[in-house]
DNA sequence: CTCTGGCACTCGTATGCCCCGAGTGCCAAA
DNA sequence: TTTGGCACTCGGGGCATACGAGTGCCAGAG
């Protein structure tokens, strides 16, 4: 067990460490931090924690730079989340609610989120695996052809086209509208397939296939939505990354650009509370020297969908998560009142 | 004027000093092409082309690099379009064959771009002010709240909600849908303003403030969403700069968040052909160390649209321009057929 | 058992120096 | 107009040196 001053030592490592960016050494620790002992008793400390693998050297007679595992400790027992600034928090409110439409907050939001933290933000578009079913709309194109508007509790739309077999006619189409509606409407997606499994059964023989057809492309866009859409932003903050820039920077932009890997990165954010990836607990490997701050975030008590940021992991982690925490919260708010 | 064997060394300046990135020199210059003079009278034309502006010195005592002049005029009279080779035309077609709707075109088209110049990749949504109307529905949401889809022929659906002061009877509601219907259906967004013009004059007193509102939103989403969308792709391949690189990159990043940004470069391609904007040609500043290569694409004749690729000035224009160009081709053809 | 001051040692970085070579400009001759 | 020759420039690489921040260890004090 680490005594409460190596703890402490730990802590201004890393503090300094991010402040500095660079390796920090006994002396200068004494001098910065009054932790009342002399620079030989902290590299006595030193000595410990490196043992423990919480720090290390870059190179013999360099100062020390935290590990993942040093990181990963500093956030679990020796940081808080730092709170935002009255002012901080106006800036938030006002900025957010100028949104005008979905598209306009999740916009809104990640460059909102880019600025607090200066790094990477990453927004989910709001879930529809947890919406419902607002309307459902069928329009008849052309004889063999509709098309499908699929809206949702959350302001969302989605639209498919449907090409039939054989022609459909209004009063068909008409009636499958009705029942459709009738039975989705106020649903949750979950919900949605056992709720239609049955609708073919009770049209005509001719109209059968259409229906059939219909109805698959209904349930396939749900799934398909079910793979979130992201926004990214801030790109431009990846150039303070660090020194030795292109190796750093170029699997970070690839793995931005794959949006099953930042869906994942995301997807592991706990509901209930803030998820802290540190360098190599992420599973992509292009962002082992990364680390990723997530949130879920949505109106009501449930969570929709996830936000964070994607930055080194010599970043100022009570202030990152103060940000996207309370990013977060106002975006609930805000999605809640629409 | 410059001789014809003037041009020529240019030519072979561009061309070395694309494949090498460093500065050509005489020698170089008379080993690497058939030029038919010694390394002297090369020297006697670099001096000439470097007192007319088109090639410069990073240092004395160093070879000679092509200024953004020099660029222009191997890109207007020195260079062609270098045509893709079979197979590479094959994998184009093959690859935009899969998308299976709109945002899906635009997403392969962007991957595609850019792997394909290596560099980065920028393609606007098709636009609407060129296109037509196909339907616009209206949805009874709650009394006083509705529900406005406008889709379009190129397969787009845009959705608002219109708050009324008055509620709004179903039977009004289907009589404005097929009258707004009969008249904007197949008609050119631009035309649309006029041809609902009097609408409101034709209903009930008690229903014009309403129909009025539902109007004056469909219009407004005519004019936003004139601004376009972009998708924007490959920025891994930034990584491929230079040396120099977070001075230069940065300003590059920057400048692909700002959409309105990219979307006034890509404006500036005239429609018929491909326009190629070389570093300081470009009106951004953050963009004048890179040259923009961009065309307008659609189905049929006319072009809804515009795609390009962002790379630095150092480029290979010929094979740039014939990838975009094919690009765009197939992708017109794939939206003419949807 | 813990803390402290002292001391020798390490090693990465900055500095200065030199040399090499690619490249240039100029000139006189073909 | 082209060519070969020649002196000059200057950036970059290699090398030795000096510096200094930082370490580990040890002996002594509390």
């Amino acid at each position: 067990m680490l005594s409460e001053r190596r703890l402490e030592v730990l802590r201004a490592i890393v503090q300094d460490y991010v402040g500095t960016e660079e390796p920090v050494g006994s002396k200068a620790l004494t001098e910065r931090h009054r932790l009342g002992v002399s620079p030989a008793t902290v590299r006595n400390d030193m000595a410990v924690l490196e043992e423990e693998g919480y720090i290390a050297q870059p190179h013999t007679s360099a100062g020390r730079i935290p590990t993942d595992k040093g990181y990963r400790l500093f956030v679990d027992r020796l940081a808080g989340v730092k709170p935002l600034s009255t002012p901080e928090r106006r800036a938030i409110q006002n900025f957010l609610d100028g949104a005008v439409d979905l598209d306009d907050v999740v916009g809104r939001t990640v460059r909102l989120l880019a600025q607090l933290t200066r790094q990477v933000a990453v927004v989910q578009y709001p879930s529809l695996t947890r919406s419902t079913v607002r309307h459902v709309e069928l329009l008849s194109l052309a004889p063999a052809r509709l098309m499908l508007v699929l809206i949702t509790d959350t302001g969302r739309v989605e639209q498919r086209l449907v090409d039939c077999q054989t022609p459909f006619g209004e009063a068909s189409l008409a009636d499958l509208r009705a029942r459709l509606n009738s039975r989705v409407v106020g649903r949750r997606f979950t919900d949605v397939p056992q709720l239609v499994q049955d609708l073919p059964e009770s049209f005509e023989a001719e109209d059968r296939a259409t229906v059939s057809t219909v109805l698959a492309t209904l349930l396939e866009t749900l799934v398909e939505e079910a793979e979130e859409r992201l926004m990214i932003g801030g790109t431009a903050n990846l150039t303070r990354f660090g020194h030795d820039f292109p190796l750093t920077i170029r699997p970070v932009l690839e793995a931005l650009e794959e949006q099953v890997v930042l869906l994942k990165l995301l997807g592991e954010a706990n509901e209930s509370g803030m998820a802290v990836k540190i360098g190599h607990e992420n599973a992509y490997e292009g962002l082992n020297s990364t680390s990723v701050v997530s949130v879920g975030y949505g109106s009501g008590g449930e969570s929709v969908a996830k936000l964070g940021v994607v930055g080194p992991t010599r970043m100022d982690y009570p202030g990152t998560m103060g940000a996207v925490r309370a990013v977060a919260r106002y975006v609930g708010q805000i999605l809640a009142e629409s």
